[in-house]
RNA sequence: GGACGGUUACCCAAGUGGCCAACGGGGUCUGACUGUAAAUCAGAUAGCAGAAGCUUUCGGAGGUUCGAAUCCUUCACCGUCCA
């Protein structure tokens, strides 16, 4: 880390969105509290969340208190931001769990064990649900104008649509508003962090606490990730990327940073690792000059899955890559393939199940297996050449599957196209 | 409560009695090329069978008709305007 200010190593990863006017000097002079929200909408976080999750830690890195908020309160209500429907409400059963699981992923960053800053988690339950309305009408909703929130744009694009927007969501910003009046009065938080989206809800905490307590509160806004070509970040064929390895398996996870494209991948470094810019422009450097080794995404994948995993998952994740990459399988063992596809989605079956009636691959590939959803899209998968056993091309849609198709009599590697593996155990 | 408009496959959207399993675009999948890329090109994208054919689908239910996504009745939901 060579600068000594956050806020500029913030900048330097082009990490500064949208920033209140003061914030630069107020990081820069002295330790502040700050916090940021997250949304208990899933029981996990995704990577679109780690870009702000990241972010807390390099805060604390830089000497600053920060606070995570998990939204059990707020997360009853549902953010329009960003959204382009209304939401479906979670019980507040749902919302507690979703908040207990993702403190223990927050807890893979943040620090709550250091003594000079520790991090800390709240949960904005503990207030909102406390709140009586009359009170909260007359003490915050006072201090609302709907002409103002109506010409925000999350608003807007929500009431120019169809399907418009409930006065529930509507009321979001006003709960996220007193959040931060509720940390600013009673843990002296004074700067809100989040990503682009959030860029609404924190001015109008900001206002809210202008009037209320004619002091002055902070905000500071990431740019929300976007892949070059503008489609969806984070999300893959089966979905969002999650930071759950029941969700995302971490060999996916590694897959996930591996497979970035050349003219993303810089970035990517830049918000999701703590290299330092000298580093960081190293890799540009290689992956301008040698894109076909991609060197950055190499260090991008093993970074991310080691900060996130581990180093067992790593191991492993490397391990099955080299041999799912590396060329033929046959080589492997039993045991590797075990080791290797411990990951991949499989099924067991029994030798009774090949004995009876002979069964041809399609079949085989819809119907046993369930690896395709239909008979009719098993045919096709095979007549457009993507079936593969073992890595070997299966072109033969009559192909009958019997047990010696199985490495050691005892596993069959199915896979559609270049990456999509299963794995079928044979039991006897 | 009243008037009008809308509800089509993963999404957007065409189709207003048979030529409709339903144009087109996006997305997704597969192949070729490649760096496990991007771009490009090609094919696929309800189920069963895979030659023909059959079954289920156009918000729900019912009806008219030889035949309906298309017409009628009714219900539900959405939007706009009026109260």
């Amino acid at each position: 880390m060579t600068n000594k200010n956050i806020y500029n190593d913030l900048q330097s990863r082009n990490m500064v969105h949208d920033a209140i006017e003061g914030v630069a000097d107020l990081l820069g002079s002295k330790s502040v509290t700050l916090y940021n929200g997250f949304d208990p909408t899933a029981d996990s976080l995704h990577i679109g969340h780690m870009v702000p999750m990241i972010a807390l830690a390099r805060f604390q890195r830089f000497g600053h208190h920060v606070i995570a908020l998990a939204g059990g309160g707020t997360g009853m209500i549902g953010d329009p931001s960003g959204k382009s429907d209304e939401r479906n409400l979670l019980t507040a059963d749902e919302t507690r769990h979703n908040v207990e699981q993702i403190q223990k992923q927050l807890s893979h960053f943040l620090d709550f064990e250091v003594k000079t800053n520790p991090a800390r988690i709240l949960n904005n339950g503990d207030w909102l649900n406390k709140i009586n309305l009359i009170d909260f009408l007359r003490d915050i909703g006072k201090h609302f104008s709907v002409n103002a929130m109506l010409a925000k744009d999350s608003v807007r694009s929500r009431i120019d649509r169809e399907s418009g927007i409930s006065f529930t969501e509507f009321s979001y910003s006003l709960l996220q508003s007193y959040d931060y009046y509720h940390l600013f009065k009673n843990h002296g938080c004074t700067l809100q962090v989040g990503g682009s989206d959030q860029w609404g809800n924190i001015t109008a905490g900001v206002e809210l606490i202008r009037r209320k307590l004619g002091e002055t509160a902070y905000g500071l806004v990431y740019p929300l990730i976007k892949k070059k070509d503008g489609s969806k970040f984070g999300k893959t064929a089966g979905g969002a990327v999650w930071l759950d390895p029941k969700r995302t398996s971490p060999y996916k996870f590694y897959q996930f940073w591996l497979n970035a494209d050349d003219g993303d991948v810089i970035n990517f470094l830049r918000f999701y690792t703590f290299f330092d810019m000298d580093k960081i422009a190293e890799l540009e450097d290689k992956t301008v000059n040698h894109p076909e080794e991609r060197a950055a995404q190499r260090a991008l994948a093993e970074e991310m899955t080691y900060m996130m995993h581990g180093q067992k998952a790593l191991d492993n994740a490397r391990q099955a890559t080299a041999a799912l990459f590396g060329g033929d399988i046959d080589g492997l063992s039993a045991d590797d393939i075990r080791d290797i596809f411990s990951d991949v989605p499989s099924k067991s079956i029994h030798n009774a199940d090949l004995a009876g009636a002979p069964i041809d691959l399609a079949t085989f590939l819809s119907e046993t297996t369930g690896f395709l959803k239909s008979k009719g899209e098993a045919r096709r998968a095979i007549a457009e050449g993507g079936i593969y056993l073992n890595n070997r091309r299966a072109a033969d849609p009559a192909l009958i599957v019997t047990p010696a198709n199985f490495i050691e009599g005892s596993f069959l590697v199915l896979r559609r196209g270049k990456k999509n593996y299963f794995l079928v155990k044979l039991a006897g």
